[in-house]
DNA sequence: CGGAATCCAGCCCGATACTG
DNA sequence: CAGTATCGGGCTGGATTCCG
């Protein structure tokens, strides 16, 4: 099956049905990935294990907050383990979980597309602007 | 090069530089088709040209307002292509562009992999909140 | 070190009304 | 039919402060 018969078989699913948007996979998960920070930090924890400091050095334009809180959302829905060391003064490590993994090949195929289209998408940017 | 360390190599290409977000593809195109919308128009227009009308049946809860901003942002991108033709009453169809094509491969991987781990995000959702 | 709590600005998006 | 214009609420996310 092609990409755009999948794409089009996942619509049609919801068809008809008494719309419910949060029983639709792309609505529910996919908008969720969407924010301004998960997918960044899903793609630092791929290099493996880190704390939350380090993550914090690896994306310098985060705020606490939206560390912790993007954190503690990617956690509630399964994709990320949490783990506490009590030390003094305490050292807590985030690592994708094995769910989380699955996620990684289509990520890394979705950035791997991002990247080679950047250039193009620049320009058509400038050419829309022109115009305009 | 495994998924992870396409991720990783992705990531690293940023360090030290002084940061421009706008520069890294992550940031300034999948933060941009993780609007509420993109996905969705990108995933109807999968299955051939349609009409503004028709895209908007397609997706009844968008509204009219934000059905125009998405297409025209999907336009300035480069992913989409607009063409009016001078009937009484007008009408435009829409189309993914050569560019927006090539997406729709990742993307179906994506929405292929949140069918996939929907039930299972769904359980551990239920699972964190019950400890909460 | 890794948070939690609070306050606040911006903008995303929806509702509504009007147009060629 | 396919928009545009305007208004306004709510939520996202940043800055700051305090805590174990």
């Amino acid at each position: 099956m092609s990409a755009a018969e999948t794409l089009t078989r996942s619509l049609n699913a919801w068809k008809g049905q008494t719309f419910d948007a949060a029983r639709c996979p792309v609505r529910d998960v996919i908008d969720h990935l969407g924010d301004k920070w998960s997918t960044l930090l899903i793609m630092v924890l791929a290099d493996g294990p880190q704390r939350f400091s380090a993550i914090r050095r690896a994306v310098p334009d985060i705020s606490q907050r939206m560390l912790t809180q993007t954190l503690r959302d990617l956690e509630r829905d399964g994709l990320i383990e949490r783990e506490v060391f009590p030390t003094k003064p305490p050292s807590v490590e985030y690592r994708l979980s094995p769910l989380g993994r699955t996620l990684l090949d289509p990520l890394a195929a979705l950035v791997g597309w991002a990247e080679g289209a950047h250039p193009q998408i620049v320009r058509a940017r400038t050419a829309y602007d022109q115009v305009a």
